[in-house]
DNA sequence: AAGACGAAAGTGGTTGA
DNA sequence: TCAACAACTTTCGTCTT
């Protein structure tokens, strides 16, 4: 089981089996050493994901103590006038309200996406600090927050491309890059350089490929960073193009086009980068 | 007939003056 | 800010199996 993903993968043959599987861990809920003693089954934890964090406070409209008594009328008022100035100032600042509706757009693209609760939190920590530092204006709260759960992504290293956000947003894979620049270099955020090799178990279990030819894939690729012919080259179609090589020597052959479907990149692509790395690494394909 | 190949022209993004 | 540039894409005609 790979309970980052969520996604339930044969350690044989590399195939996603399932996916966004359920957690099947305690169910006990405990964020904290002296939670876990305690067992809670019930609650949220805090979470960055709703716009108060999950700590909002409600004054109860009853008028009654905590015991239950009822309140002298001085009190009375006292607490009406709080209640009405809670409910005037909690969603009445615009950074709330923008949370509200940026943490209701997380929440919908990060449950068709399908990614993990840990991501999303990122996503939404990263937000938090687009809206602090006022990168928001002049850019509608959807890309950006499509823009944060890419970076998010990318930051945890979930293999995402840009387009796997585009297909479930509204924007275009162009704003999307162009905000999740902005992001980075407002932010300092800094993100590792995603490799090839995460791609590889995606792509593979798309083309059902064993993980024998995943592995042969990924040391082709190591061989092909050492030879220097992987720098500023697409990551997907290295990924793609090494699987292409592996699956023949492995006698799995796939065609460029099935290859280059899964791999959303283009025939072509996969030419190039292969006919590079075979003649680099001096591998003989027989076709 | 399908797959592989490669040339040519176009696109979006980076870089360096 | 602009031009040069590298990487990738699209398109299309040709060759191979």
């Amino acid at each position: 089981m790979d309970y980052v993903r969520g996604e339930q993968i044969c350690s044989r043959c590399g195939i996603v089996l399932s996916f966004r599987t359920i957690d099947q861990g305690p169910e006990w809920r405990a964020f904290s050493a002296e939670e876990l003693q305690k067992r809670d089954r019930i609650g949220s934890p805090p979470t960055l994901t709703i716009h108060d964090k999950g700590l909002s406070t409600l004054i109860d409209r009853q008028n009654k103590d905590a015991f239950g008594k009822q309140l002298t009328p001085k009190r009375k008022a006292q607490i009406y006038r709080l209640r009405k100035w809670q409910s005037r100032s909690r969603v009445c600042s615009s950074s709330e309200r923008n949370l509200r509706a940026a943490m209701a757009e997380l929440e919908r693209l990060s449950s068709q996406l399908g990614i993990p609760r840990d991501v999303k939190e990122t996503a939404a920590i990263l937000y938090r600090q687009a809206l602090e530092k006022k990168l928001i204006r002049g850019h509608s709260i959807e890309v950006m927050v499509d823009a944060a759960v890419y970076a998010a992504c990318r930051k945890r290293k979930i293999p995402h491309t840009l387009e796997d956000i585009e297909r479930f947003s509204r924007m275009t894979r162009r704003e999307l890059g162009r905000c999740y620049r902005l992001l980075l270099d407002k932010l300092e955020i800094i993100i590792p350089l995603i490799s090839p090799l995460e791609f590889i178990p995606r792509f593979s279990s798309a083309l059902m490929l064993s993980e024998r030819t995943q592995q042969r894939a990924a040391t082709i690729l190591l061989l092909a960073r050492e030879k220097g012919i992987t720098v500023g080259k697409d990551p997907t179609g290295l990924a793609a193009s090494a699987l292409y090589i592996a699956a023949i020597l492995e006698g799995e052959r796939r065609t460029q086009r099935e290859i280059a479907t899964a791999a959303q990149v283009t025939e072509v692509t996969v030419r190039n980068r292969y006919k590079e790395i075979a003649q680099n690494l001096n591998i003989q394909l027989k076709i």
